[in-house]
DNA sequence: AATTCACTTTAGAATCATTCTAACCCAATT
DNA sequence: AATTGGGTTAGAATGATTCTAAAGTGAATT
């Protein structure tokens, strides 16, 4: 069994437990987007790089999958930008740099950051999430 | 003179020292802006408003007049959602709170969060700004 | 008050990310 | 191997936003 088989068999197995159906697409998919480290993608940058890697999946299904994938908890989806949505395969609470010159974005762990004192929810609300972003600009160059 | 002519010289006031020329168009979306308390608009609730005030405007001057604005400084945007472009009147530093399943947006004053440590920018990169958004879901009713 | 010129506004077309549709395909079950 | 119900697809549709190029208007000048 190859790297890549052992790869794709703990895709398989994160797929069944995110109560998914393991299909051809969705491993592909889950292969590029959680066998590496962490990583932040759009949907066109993804569907680049399954092309690059020389598969065949169509516009729609990287759509639907990305939505799917969010929709069960295996990704986030980080609104920075007006114009593109980003996934990003680290789930766990933590935070975004956003250079929006690069349209880059940089995860912060959570114990970066404190957040010391947070104002009551309005009635009725609940804390979904505190989503801490820091917009960043290229230095002056000295 | 009647408040609303008052009103209307403070908005060119407003549009002239921010370096752009009085004109209908602006004044009178300046007006619904910043007319009443601190708000967040959509382009598109913008123009329904405007219309329903009996102005006669178009979509795209309402897109271009939002834009300069922003562009000089009399508004700030907002994105908390992937489907659409919110505009703040409050420019002040201050955080949010955003009911997505009502697309709502909530001001909360800069001195109600206390982010009380932050990490080291990037080399080469400085902050632009540090926004705080906090989701809320509707409690579910007990 | 008329002229000029640069900036504005406009309707409608264009763009671009994303979603939808309806037909075809495949994974699981019988 | 047949059935079934979800998955995938190409291409159309949608919806926010931007662009275009033509017509209008504000400010300065005559």
């Amino acid at each position: 069994m190859r790297l890549n088989e052992k790869t794709k068999a703990l895709m398989a197995d994160k797929l069944s437990a995110a109560g998914l159906r393991v299909t051809q697409a969705r491993l592909a998919l889950a292969h590029l987007l959680f066998g590496q480290g962490d990583r932040h993608v759009t949907a066109d940058a993804l569907r680049e790089e399954a092309l690059a890697a020389g598969l065949k999946i169509s516009q729609a299904t990287v759509y639907n999958t990305l939505n799917q994938f969010h929709a069960a908890g295996l990704l986030r989806q980080v609104q920075v930008d007006q114009a593109r949505s980003y996934f990003d395969t680290n789930i766990d609470a933590h935070h975004h740099f956003y250079v929006e010159e690069e349209a880059r974005l940089i995860d912060i762990a959570a114990q970066e950051v404190d957040v010391a004192r947070l104002p009551d929810s309005p009635k009725g609300y609940d804390v979904d999430r505190v989503e801490v972003i820091i917009r960043l600009d290229k230095s002056p160059k000295a």
